[in-house]
RNA sequence: GGAGAGAUGGCUGAGUGGUUUAAAGCGCACGCCUGGAGAGCGUGAGUGGGCUUAUACCCCACCGGGAGUUCGAAUCUCCCUCUCUCCGCCA
């Protein structure tokens, strides 16, 4: 969320910021001004009362002291009425307070100024390319051919189980996505200083507010319900990136300056309700319910934190350098960025069989957005706590990356060379059928 | 799921309605002392908010979270969460 202080001091700036991403949010900052002013008077009111009445229990507390009970009980008859009309103020500085909060907690945040302004995909500027797309001797097949002829995932049953968009990896290619996952894993942790950490795949509705999930984007959660009891619907999600869980593992704490950076690594399946995305990208495994994907997340000082943004891209290019996958880097532009977000670079991984480039990884500068929501902080110096940095990327994101690998991989006779890095996981260096 | 016990500042740990609107010890920071260190002595130190040029002063709130009783709640009542012990169920 963003600090009401800056609201408060740099309105206009803070007006043109939000104004760079074309959803007209700049026009919340009126509503947002007009409700801080609110709570603030209101507090300034309900505080003067409670001076007072303090004074007044400190007073009687004396007279009783010195048995002077008739005074005390004279002085007691006129605090009374006080109580009831703290309890009303109180009641509106709540009411104020959540007025507040609400719209603050809508509110995106802002671009960075090396973001590039612009409206949609379109206007994403090519920061860099590796790599190149591979030629073919034949016409490359799409990868969800590729799965069926080598039984990799079996579609047909996936959506039995558990619907359209949900997938059942069979023989290779179930041993494929946990190789993918490990390879990735020991990368991070071997050669990025990334810790890996396992976290539940569960995540309550604090962590989902802390990264900014919530309230804006119910829709697109699914939220479980315990047992028979409807009440207990939305108080957890299942995860849709192990950002949720992973970020707020320090949330609400005071971090000794000493231990940033702090980087974490994650696998996770995630899980998106992507309500009502029918058309695009639903045939295959690109637009998915649910897909594996490792995230990095990474907490620094703010002054380190665009530093820290372009090493986790490096990372993350890293894997696709290792498994020979050409990709290209975009910078997001004003109008595509997450809500969260202050600056993001997208991978976009080319898939031959698609003739497209897919979206692996976002590695986004979250800034102090996430670390406000979730009240993290640490101690830069005696009385001197600030909000760090918060970073979080894919490296990377499963389905499609396996979607590229197959459609990249593949030769004349149907099967699928592998790249010399995931050999040792599967201890094969070709898929095949799994029999004949 | 059932029964019981507990949750206090960086840590330990007092505190069952009012000079305790959080004692004491340890640890911490600074100062004095010392050739230097230690010991000793002294001082200080939490978080958020309001008011502010101010991280100065003053004020408000915070003893797991929420609600209540009261002039006044760490302390009494109710609900919830978490931790520990035991029982049940379970991979």
């Amino acid at each position: 969320m963003l600090d009401i202080k800056l609201i408060r001091e740099r309105p206009d700036w803070v007006r043109q910021r939000l104004a760079s991403r074309g959803a007209g949010e700049e026009e919340r900052v009126a509503d947002v001004l007009k409700a801080d002013e609110n709570r603030r008077k209101a507090i300034a009111e309900v505080e003067q009362l409670k001076a007072a009445r303090n004074q007044a229990a400190r007073d009687i507390g004396a007279l009783m002291g010195q048995k002077k009970t008739a005074e005390a009980e004279a002085r007691k008859a006129e605090t009374r009425a006080m109580g009831d009309r703290i309890a009303q103020l109180d009641a509106l500085v709540k009411e104020a307070d959540a007025a507040r909060d609400a719209l603050l907690l809508r509110l995106p945040n802002l671009p960075h100024e090396t973001v590039a302004a612009g409206t949609g995909p379109a206007d994403n500027p090519v920061v860099r390319a590796w790599g190149a797309k591979p030629e073919f001797g034949f016409k490359p097949k799409a990868h969800d051919a590729l799965c069926e002829e080598l039984e990799l995932v079996d579609f047909k049953r996936g959506a039995k189980l558990a619907g359209s968009g949900f997938l059942l990896y069979t023989h290779w290619g179930a041993k494929l996505e946990r190789a993918l996952i490990q390879f990735m894993l020991d990368l991070h942790t071997r050669e990025h200083g990334f810790v890996e950490v396992s976290p539940p795949y569960l995540a309550s509705r604090d962590c989902m507010l802390g990264v900014g999930q919530l309230p804006k984007f119910e829709d697109q959660a699914y939220a479980v319900q315990e047992g028979l009891d409807a009440a207990t619907r939305g108080r957890l999600y299942l995860v849709p990136t192990a950002e949720a869980p992973v970020a707020n593992i320090h949330r609400d704490e005071i971090l000794p300056e000493n231990r940033l950076p702090l980087r974490y690594c994650a696998y996770s399946p995630c899980f998106r309700a992507e309500a009502g995305a029918a058309g695009v990208g639903t045939r295959g495994m690109i637009r998915v319910h649910q897909f594996d994907k490792v995230e990095m997340i990474e907490i620094v000082k703010p002054e380190d934190s665009y530093a820290a943004l372009e090493r986790m891209v490096g990372c993350a290019e890293r894997v696709l350098q290792l498994l020979e996958l050409h990709y290209r880097v975009v910078l997001l532009c004003t109008g595509d960025m997450g809500f969260a977000s202050a600056k993001t670079y997208d991978l976009e991984v080319w898939a031959p069989g698609q003739g497209s480039y897919l979206e692996v990884s976002s590695c986004s500068n979250c800034e102090d957005f996430q670390a406000r929501r979730m009240n993290l902080r640490y101690r830069a110096g005696a009385g001197d706590n600030r909000f760090p940095h918060i970073l979080n990327g894919s490296g990377t994101a499963l389905a499609r990356l396996f979607v590229a690998l197959l459609e990249t991989g593949q030769q004349a006779d149907g099967s699928v060379i592998l790249p010399e890095p995931l050999r040792p996981y599967l201890g094969t260096n070709r898929l095949t059928r799994p029999h004949p």
